[in-house]
DNA sequence: CGTCGGCCACAACCATCGGTTGTGCTCGTA
DNA sequence: TACGAGCACAACCGATGGTTGTGGCCGACG
């Protein structure tokens, strides 16, 4: 189907003839004859009566005309997308079901009006060279990763300490418990498949290792996170870490359990960055949404790595 | 913009690579390179890096994703809205903005898993035809005007009695009130542009015309409720009915007033109408809901015309 | 370090599609 | 009854979009 041929279809619709629409859409009226003719094949239904004096929907036209109109809709916004220059604000998140992801759901209901995209990147070197290349406006990460400062054009702000959670699985040694603390996690074996290093993510489970001897492993390839949840789920000896705003779609009858870690409460800091001339009109609007939902962070009882800074 | 082309992007996004998208989509790899270039051309930006062993999304391919994914989404609805068997049950209301959008609104929100269409069909006669030939599944109309009973296969039920509210300008004589008898409304000029004689409505008005001996005009073509607003707010001597649930688009600045009409006060009486032997699924849910959400509708002090049927 | 294999892009070729012009038909109207 | 408005059909033709064939690039592997 051709969104050209749909267009036509509206425009027709609207004009109640095939004569005024071919000349707002600077055709012959045989072109139009011949798209809506096309079209009707296509479907299988007659969209128009064709009369003396034009062309009128007949009810499967109706019914097909308001459909007509949000394809074209929605075929604008995809095409507003990746339009340079006022294109919809562009955010990368860190998982697309992750805190960071919560926070824009959250800034699109205070601000439906605002056109988002959400996109997901590499690491946070990644996402600074798309920041400052313009193809994104602003990135939830956390800064700084040892010897990673950012670079000078480059503003943060923190905006959300997100608690770890214990991830298992019904027959594991800690399923009963209301919380853990992280001595108890020491000999306990964390899976966390698809770690990279040289991310500011994985220097972060290595700063978690280093100061608490856990372990943590980072083994065999990364299938996703049903595939992972489905092993933790099955496997009494392993366990796995996952950000306590996190929404799973819970696999059902699984048994999985979400355990909160105290002692203290190991917090992944995202913070917002974004480019210090940034002409996005939507970025402010994201920045002040962000200030004034922000949940003041109590630092008390939580660790976060050495390096991650907290403001600038 | 084609959706072919959209469809082979998403595909190709999914694989990771050119090779396999074409092996899905059963043409060959130069085809698909060919579509996303041209995509790439139209849009004016890259959407794939190419490697050496596949082609993975740019950002700008990250943001249009979720775009592209919609746009199928959508014309997967639209194709289907005109689908004979199984499509989305399509009922005919007499306005997009009366009772009877409202009462589709309101099943809507209980049932957003249903796929709906609304049409807005000439009369009740043509209503029933449609409903004979399948062509729509339900139709809200007022049954069944003088001489004009209902087929023995076509069931009906009334759901919604609608109190008729004047609608006058600042300066109208009225305009004060908060509420007016229908005995006050004689000698008062009412207005209201594109009755159709022969027409359920029509004998509606004739109805209450000849009960109350009032005056309404139905001089005049009707250009849509936005240019009979218009003229009723500026013209001190006329005003006009409409249905106490009609959702307004309030036209600001122009003083308009809704004034309810009491003894008796005038209701437009709905009823569902529908096929004895439509099998359509959403049918009964939609009975049901009506049904259950029926305000148990009181006679007195209202007024309808006397050829109206209360149920079957 | 060279070779191999997988994958994408370019070129040439060709059928089909979608546009135009020209014409005929129908229907409401003067 | 003749006319005009509007849509459909036919013939024609350039553009589009597919195929096959081929070459270049890059990572893997011996």
């Amino acid at each position: 189907m051709d969104l050209d041929i749909v267009r036509t279809f509206v425009v027709a619709a609207d004009a109640g003839q095939f004569q005024e629409a071919a000349a707002e859409l600077a055709v012959t009226q045989q072109a139009v004859s011949k798209r809506i003719a096309a079209l009707e094949r296509n479907l299988g239904v007659r969209l128009f009566t064709r009369t003396a004096r034009g062309a009128e929907l007949t009810i499967d036209g109706q019914a097909f005309l308001p459909h007509a109109r949000e394809l074209l809709r929605v075929a604008e916004r995809a095409v507003a997308s990746v339009r340079p220059g006022r294109r919809p604000l562009r955010v990368d998140v860190i998982a697309s079901r992750g805190a960071a992801a919560g926070l824009m759901r959250g800034f699109y209901r205070a601000h439906p009006e605002i056109d988002l995209d959400v996109v997901m990147l590499f690491d946070i070197e990644t996402a600074v060279a798309a920041i400052r290349s313009g193809a994104i406006d602003a990135s939830f990460r956390a800064v700084a990763a040892p010897g990673r400062p950012l670079p000078e054009d480059i503003e943060s702000v923190r905006v959300l300490d997100e608690p770890l959670e214990l991830l298992t699985g019904p027959a594991h040694a800690l399923a009963g418990a209301r919380s853990v603390t992280v001595a108890q996690l020491a000999g306990h074996r964390i899976w966390m498949p698809g770690i990279v290093p040289g991310t500011e993510w994985a220097a972060y489970y290595d700063d978690l290792v280093a100061e608490f001897g856990l372990t943590i492993e980072a083994t065999g390839p990364n299938f996703g996170s049903d595939a992972l949840l489905d092993t933790v789920a099955d496997t009494p000896a392993l366990a796995t870490f996952m950000g306590g705003h996190t929404r799973l779609v819970w696999p059902s009858g699984h048994g999985l359990r979400r355990i909160p870690v105290t002692d203290p409460t190991p917090v992944y800091p995202h913070s917002l960055l974004w480019h210090r001339d940034n002409p996005h009109p939507a970025l402010g609007t994201l920045r002040a949404h962000l200030a004034a939902t922000a949940t003041g962070h109590d630092a008390t009882g939580t660790w976060a790595p050495s390096w991650v800074i907290s403001s600038r």
